[in-house]
DNA sequence: AGTGCGATTGACT
DNA sequence: GTCAATCGCACTA
């Protein structure tokens, strides 16, 4: 009898801790690094959704790729909240993407989060995103937020108090972490601001890979 | 009120 | 590999 590889994940529902605010980096290239290897746990009606963290890219303060850069404006509101936030953005007529805001108040950073390795909800995420193809679940920040059901309800919510959705502690044993140029921007293109698990089938645009 | 543009994805060659 | 869909937002007037 074959393996089925999409049940695989779903035998890990180990009880998973939810990450303190004061044990985040502020730093928004520290928090982008120390972010590979968590959880994000999503809390809804039907149950948990729970994914790894494996590549996230960073938007520090003054950088000109930036959704923060150019200044405040009430739909980049939640970017400019102490570290730990929610910064949940719509683009491309189609496409809901989660940051975690990044540095102290007022400065206005943030680490977007780009992929997740599904562990537990692996059904709902299916029906979420229309499709059994595990890799296709929740690699790509679009994707992601399509099977975590992220939208502008989560924008500006505290990540480690609030119940919807929350940051876990590492569930195993985090790999090598990467780094490399972001992707998708025409701006400071060349900063190696992209950080990911090597090896994890998880990651998106595995082409970018440098070091 | 009109315009231009995305921190992408999915369909297609 | 290429490329168009799609719409909220910021900006101009």
């Amino acid at each position: 009898m074959r393996k089925d590889p999409k049940q695989i994940p779903s035998r890990i529902t180990l009880p998973i801790k939810r990450l303190r605010r004061s044990e985040l980096p502020v730093d928004t290239l520290a928090l982008a690094k120390y972010l590979i290897g968590k959880t994000l746990v999503r809390e809804l009606p039907r149950g948990r959704l729970v994914g790894r963290i494996v590549e996230t890219e960073a938007y520090p303060v003054g950088d000109a790729a930036g959704h923060a850069f150019g200044g405040k404006t009430p739909s980049r509101h939640s970017l400019f909240l102490p570290h730990g936030h929610a910064y949940v953005y719509f683009t491309y007529g189609s496409c809901f993407m989660m940051n975690v805001s990044s540095e102290t108040v007022g400065v206005g950073a943030g680490v977007l989060i780009r992929a997740l390795e599904p562990l537990e909800g692996i059904t709902f995420m299916e029906r979420r995103r229309r499709t059994h193809r595990l890799l296709d679940l929740t690699r790509g920040p679009g994707r992601l937020a399509q099977a975590f059901d992220i939208d502008k309800r989560l924008d500006g919510l505290n990540l480690c108090s609030g119940r919807k959705i929350w940051l876990g502690d590492s569930v195993r044993s985090t790999g090598p972490v990467g780094k490399s140029i972001r992707i998708g921007i025409n701006r400071e293109v060349d900063r190696l601001y992209r950080f990911y698990e090597r090896g994890n089938p998880f990651v998106s645009g595995l082409k970018r890979m440098r070091e």
